[in-house]
DNA sequence: TCATATGATACATTAAAGTAGATCAAGCGC
DNA sequence: GCGCTTGATCTACTTTAATGTATCATATGA
């Protein structure tokens, strides 16, 4: 069995054990014989797409091909998942505050590609609301967005949006930056983004 | 076959085509038949994971179980990965120019083969349009296109098209020249190109 | 001590993945 | 037209993943 076979039987096998369940328990879930489950679980087989999607859904689990590149990002992504991934307090308190304000802007019927922009940035954004250390670019996310209501209107969106978008960019790169740590690898860059 | 695999069989083959080698060259590289990888790429098998892995590592992919709450997070970090380098702004303004030529072209309602064609060819050229160092020949096409209303007609499109077809050619070549500093590779070809 | 649940194993069978090789039509460059 | 490469498809053969069912030793608990 070659090494990334035994890492993928490992990572089931821990996936099933953090979830409590007994090879057989499962089996019922997954559609899969206990038996197999077992010879998967020790390496023995070097088992299809289907039963791996079969089982790794049964545990919460999603197959995906990353690049290269993106792979050291990726495990710290899913590390952080597994362990505390609980954000401070006072990051939650501030990304409620931020997303009941978005909310209201929505119920103003502004309707402009600019805040459709700045929504989407603001979900990938909590995707990485663990790794906030400090909320004081969300504060100012939030004045900047005060201004929609009064005189503002899109360029105030304009402003929340840029930097909504680097402070986004600034969480991810912070991801990298703890991977190039112990990675002598080249940074990457959170593109894609391209307001014009 | 299950959605998943369609899934993966997709982004495998866009992979590849991304590096631009040809399923026989994939093979070597991975020491799977060529035979069998179009089998995969069109979805008719049940891939092994010896067989993915093998495939996956020579496409600089890497297999992984991300939990599901960590799949959007890992999605945006792949997509970021993947667009990386940003067309130059002289490029994308002729390739706007252009665009907006074939559209008014299209309100002509030629309705020629030879337009669809073209407009296909466009749309693969758009792929590699950060790789533009040099518009001229952009707007060469686009001088070609102008006679399309007053005498030219079909013979002109077909002008346009041999002009679009090897400038996308040259742009896809010079994405093979790239990857055969790393890969002692043949060259590779971008087909599927009828212009007749 | 007896019952139960666990993971590992055994066995026979079936379905299919994988290999090695050849062939094919289509497209492209020359 | 000619030669080459492309991806798709075929054949024949071997290997093995997966199933279904059953058993086993070992904990764990009542």
């Amino acid at each position: 069995m070659s090494y990334e076979s035994e890492k993928l039987a490992a990572t089931l096998k821990a996936a099933r054990e953090k979830k409590g369940l007994s090879q057989r328990a499962l089996s019922a879930h997954a559609g899969v014989p206990q038996s197999h489950i077992s010879k998967i679980e020790s390496g023995a087989v070097n088992l299809t797409v289907s039963s791996l999607t079969a089982i790794a859904n049964a545990l919460d689990l999603e197959l995906a091909l990353v690049p290269r590149k993106a792979a050291p990002a990726v495990r710290t992504i899913t590390r952080s998942i597994n362990d505390v991934p609980k954000a401070t307090p006072e990051a939650r308190k501030e990304i409620a505050r931020l997303a009941k304000q978005l909310e209201h802007i929505q119920s103003l019927k502004i309707d402009s590609p600019v805040f459709e922009n700045l929504q989407r940035q603001f979900r990938e954004m909590r995707q990485f609301e663990n790794l906030i250390r400090n909320t004081d670019t969300l504060r100012s996310i939030r004045e900047a967005l005060k201004a929609v209501e009064n005189a503002g209107g899109v360029a105030a969106l304009q402003e929340a949006s840029k930097q909504m978008n680097s402070f986004r960019n600034a969480l991810a790169h912070g991801i990298a930056d703890e991977e190039r740590t112990r990675l002598p690898r080249p940074a990457y860059r959170l593109d894609g983004d391209n307001d014009e």
